[in-house]
DNA sequence: TGATACTTGTTATTCAACAAGCATATATGT
DNA sequence: ACATATATGCTTGTTGAATAACAAGTATCA
């Protein structure tokens, strides 16, 4: 299962001594704690946080097999450090989307951006969904931190749906916290299966979908959006 | 953690030996399964798939730590038998609905059948959701019961979409797999963050806002529902 | 008396957590 | 500048707890 050999992209280089960069210590923590959590959230996406083991995480990351207890001191420790990360790159990806939208359009843009992600990049969601349903069973605080999490989501789309509503584009009777509930659900719940061994889900087909309900359901006139 | 002293309820009963209704050894097998599966269901609901031990579940059924072990042989095989017990009771819920429904009817009595329940009821729900959650990481097959019982769920859905279509209370230009699935996800996703800490979601409103947006985005002529 | 259900005893493995040592970087003194 | 001392990052050694899986024994039924 381990691999014999990770990749240890020449940090320590033996052959060319000389040129080691001598980092400092600042950039040498950095780094471990960067690499460290992408093998985490790599780990987490295969195995779930449970499966994941702490020799694992460090291994993988191309250091030694204590590294991760070391540094974090506990995996639910580990476990808030990798919520943060998680987080902070998909906000980070939110805001650096096409160009600023708005309301229904925003709203819009948010399932495009969510359903819309290669193979490649749903090690991100992947990994945040098992964290999440594994944080509703565990009795400890570890799932507090994943219900924080979720609240910025729906805090998002809330926002966006009291936006359109003020700018006329949402109808007035949509209650935001309960659409905002069903979207961010539905989004999960589609990865879900999507995941799932066997899944016959075709993405495009659900994403299509998916933005005519809420065009259908949301905007005060729907024709406006449908055509586009 | 674990009780003290487990229920029990009076099958090797001390005092009144005598009264001891001399069970079948069939009896005596199947009323145990029905425990230790009812056991794995709740433990698995709390503490997730791999948290919940074998000793646990043959104490909390109230028999000794080894025989859920020693019944079913290993821990993926009752997996097995879980998941097949949990879908049997989620199927025989809903043929016993209020009475024969059918087309877009029958998808709005599925929504409210789903997110109407008790907490009492959620049980099922919940173990189920951690299962499917833990069954997408797994290497091994363990997660296969899980995608069948998905497509299961999802072919009742398709298969009424269709209907609806058919007697034209559904739009045509609707694609049944993948509105199958943006349902099944949405309530699936809604549960799930019902389950988080601290969870503000509204079960009632989320659930009137789901069948709002199916309305609209189903029906042929929303009008004729939405004033039911 | 034999079969079947159930219990208790045991083992091997896995793994988080810590401790003690090694390696690299930084501060201090000359 | 250079050398030495100290701090910080990283590794290897070790331990104890948890637990799945099996084996051998006891109780209940046919």
């Amino acid at each position: 299962m381990k691999t014999e050999a990770p990749p240890l992209p020449a940090s320590p280089d033996a052959a060319l001594r000389q040129v080691a960069p001598r980092r400092t210590q600042i950039e040498r923590r950095t780094e471990a704690e960067a690499r460290l959590l992408a093998a985490a959230r790599e780990i987490v996406a295969r195995k779930g946080w449970v499966g994941m083991t702490l020799a694992e995480v460090g291994e993988t990351a191309g250091y030694s097999r204590g590294l991760a207890a070391h540094h974090f001191g506990s995996k639910p420790s580990l476990l808030r450090a990798l919520a943060s990360h998680i987080n902070d790159n998909f906000m980070r990806e939110l805001d650096g989307g096409p160009q600023r939208r708005d309301g229904l359009d925003a709203l819009l843009g948010f399932v495009q951006t969510y359903l819309g992600r290669s193979d490649e990049r749903w090690t991100n969601t992947r990994a945040l969904l098992l964290l999440m349903a594994e944080a509703s069973t565990d009795d400890s605080e570890t799932g507090e931190h994943l219900a924080i999490y979720n609240q910025r989501v729906l805090g998002f789309l809330e926002q966006h749906f009291h936006a359109g509503i003020a700018n006329g584009d949402i109808r007035s009777d949509i209650d935001p916290a309960s659409a905002a509930t069903v979207i961010v659900g539905a989004l999960r719940g589609v990865l879900m299966q999507k995941l799932l061994k066997n899944s016959s889900v075709n993405l495009d087909a659900v994403k299509k979908e998916l933005l005519s309900m809420m065009i259908r359901s949301f905007a005060r006139k729907p024709a406006k959006w449908l055509t586009h």
